[in-house]
DNA sequence: TTTAGACCTTGATAAAAGTCAAAATTTCAA
DNA sequence: TTGAAATTTTGACTTTTATCAAGGTCTAAA
């Protein structure tokens, strides 16, 4: 498991033995295109470690499915409001490309902060992250026109667009289909 | 300061003793209507408890202000963002009330952390309610329509429509003033 | 290689919301 | 209480984006 010594680079020092302690927990996931990580209606179980690869998160609405966020390589993904909570999700998360994921289930997260208070810290550092990536998308999503949405996802993460089909962005840009390939026409 | 132990109240269980460590590094600060927390530009420099009373938070955008969210009694609130990253803030906080609060310095909290490390704990808890907070507010502003919109705060947040003006509601819900007050002649 | 289905683009039209302007109403201090 | 300023509402018109429909294009299985 020595690729997910990476996982604790960006959050903070902790000592040998939560480190080893931890990453005892985790579980390797070799996941192809479209895995599903967390599924709508069911308690989310697991909070993920992206080390190679992508996830995308949505939900479904008239049918149709509406995306909430892209995830990428060197992040933590999972669907936070039921992980949190320990209600059903509302979101499903799955693969957009062949992936490498380490997961820990809640239970043993919960177990690691009893035998390990450090991990309390450096799973608090994993949820500021995540509430910063929130609010940059809230402040974003204010963005008054479909152009002006679009252009700063092209300069903010722009491997989405890769990554990503036409509807999957469209969705999470909040506008049609049709609008965004009007767009893309006049660039 | 006797107001201030409804504080925990919705959080965690901690000892006597961090409960009466983090009291006293408590501030109570009486507010007027209008009394700015936090300040656009500035490294946030406190967390608040909102004791009785009600705040609004907002940034500038071409000379108007654009409400960001609303607070209300019981909640914790501060520009989370500058507060976890120690960067300038882009909002601006003032109350929308006279107003009780409690705070605590991001010095003194950190310190809190070190002398109580039970209190990583509770922090944490106040973190994932203000993400799920954050991540509602995401949702609903996925909501399409205007009108969806408006009807969907007055059902889940409607003390606020009280409390705040047409313009401070109308920028909340990402739509025009005339557009806000043509909805309200409708229903 | 062919071809069905998915995916994407383009066009015409409609609906939603924005802008600008003016009138009505409310607020608050003199 | 009154009048000026601020806030809210209403109206006419414009812009943006959605919807519906029809063509293209790409891709993968036969």
């Amino acid at each position: 498991m020595k690729q997910s010594t990476g996982l604790f680079e960006n959050i903070t020092t902790v000592s040998e033995a939560t480190r080893v302690g931890f990453i005892s927990k985790l579980e390797e996931i070799k996941a192809e295109k479209g895995f599903k990580l967390e599924q709508e209606g069911h308690v989310s179980g697991y909070l993920y470690y992206i080390s190679e690869g992508s996830a995308r998160s949505y939900y479904t609405r008239e049918n149709r499915d509406i995306t909430v966020s892209f995830s990428l390589e060197g992040e933590f993904v999972t669907a936070m409001h039921s992980f949190i909570t320990r209600s059903p999700s509302y979101e499903t998360i799955e693969t957009l490309e062949k992936s490498l994921l380490y997961r820990i289930s809640h239970q043993n997260l919960q177990q690691c902060f009893v035998e390990f208070p450090e991990m309390e810290r450096a799973y608090r550092i994993i949820l500021e992250k995540y509430y910063i990536a929130l609010e940059e998308q809230l402040i974003f999503s204010k963005f008054k026109s479909a152009k002006d949405r679009y252009l700063e996802l092209m300069d903010k993460k722009p491997k989405i667009i890769q990554k990503a089909s036409v509807g999957q962005i469209a969705s999470f840009l909040d506008m049609t289909i049709e609008t965004l390939s009007r767009i893309r026409a006049r660039i």
